[in-house]
DNA sequence: TGGTTGTTCGACCCGTGGGTCGAATCGCGA
DNA sequence: TCGCGATTCGACCCACGGGTCGAACAACCA
């Protein structure tokens, strides 16, 4: 029993400062994206984090510099998990239009299920400050893109029949963006269930000829 | 010239007492819906609301209680212009649940993109204190009722086919709740564009086998 | 023209919460 | 065991913002 647990929350582990340092601020972005996104940005107060993480105000200091590169940060990851997913998203030309829809829709349903992904989608940038919040819109617009060429191409090569990309790419956005207003991951329903129905949803209301 | 412009903010009109009381009410509950939405409801200050109106902030409690109550009146204001909208829902049973669908979804995108509506939408009720996000729930959960009491009878009467109600409702909420983040009125798209894109959109995601 | 009620505001109160500082403690290498 | 950097925290600062108070001002009636 000599110095089995040294009570620090953090976990064990023997890493080096370093890598410590680094596991640490991950611990703090899950747990802040998650109180985020629970009571909201302006709703949640630094002791709050602090105290979910069992250690003081001043040590969330130690790792960041305020609270609003503390939403940065979640959202960063947030965007990363899209942008460059370990896998990449197929280039253009590799398989029809529709098949890139049906993995992007899945990417982005799993990466909106999870901590950051969601924290992205319910805490408003505006929150943020001027060169962050730039560069989360500058992120999202790129998102945004990736949808509208997958359509436009699948309106090219046939697989996609929809009136306006432009409105067509906002519903399937909503639609996806507000699943962490009422799916919870401990619920009845769970992820790859959602993601199939949604891919369904989706496919019908593009594939098909209206009437 | 006379008694030309008393210099009141409020605009003119020689109505009655409580009749001017319950106008200036409406100004002050339209504007607040305007910045709620634009800033978030906790980065809205009493103050801002009370510039944008020209008066100053005791004012401001003349009219309401507190902060919460000016959002709660904004609250009830958007769930009323869906539950008891001056022509009401069509009964169950009045023509087809299709076309009661159709009647739903143009009436709550027109809410939704209304200022309180919006507010409803955009603003979390979790800002709300008990008793109020109670009644605010509530009137929600009776107008997701409309919805999925909409589709299951549509699945019975053959008009409307889908996998799973519960999902599919949220998706298409999903879709209607995300237009306040990106629609603005003074946009290229005219709101009635709008609603009949979704109409169709929904409509076919519904309507139309799979594959 | 005075009194009474309805309406508005300047000035203030005070709790909250982001952020800082300096001291204490930890943990590893020598 | 000592020493030094890495890490943590108690106590504090102070701006901001919701909310209050009492006085001024307006409007209507006699």
């Amino acid at each position: 029993m000599a110095k089995a647990t040294p009570k620090r929350p953090w976990g064990e582990g023997i890493q080096d400062r370093g890598e410590q340092y680094e596991l640490k601020r991950q611990v703090v972005l899950r747990t802040a994206a998650r109180i985020y996104t629970q009571r909201g940005f302006h709703e949640t107060t630094l002791t709050d984090i602090a105290e979910a993480l069992n250690i003081s105000k001043p040590t969330l200091y130690y790792y960041f510099r305020s609270k609003d590169e503390i939403l940065f940060e979640c959202h960063r990851l947030g965007i990363e998990a899209i942008t460059d997913g370990e896998t990449p998203m197929p280039p253009p030309g590799e398989g029809t239009a529709r098949e890139r829809l049906h993995e992007f829709l899945r990417r982005y349903v799993r990466m909106v299920v999870d901590d950051f992904g969601t924290c992205l989608v319910m805490t408003g940038a505006n929150a943020l400050g001027p060169e962050n919040r730039a560069e989360v819109v500058g992120g999202r617009r790129q998102i945004d893109g990736m949808l509208r060429g997958i359509l436009e191409e699948g309106a090219r090569d046939g697989t996609i029949v929809c009136d306006d990309i432009m409105l067509t790419s906002m519903f399937i956005f909503g639609a996806m963006n507000w699943i962490p207003h009422w799916f919870h991951r401990e619920g009845e329903i769970n992820v790859d269930t959602l993601s199939v129905r949604l891919v369904a949803f989706v496919d019908r209301a593009l594939l098909s000829a209206p009437q």
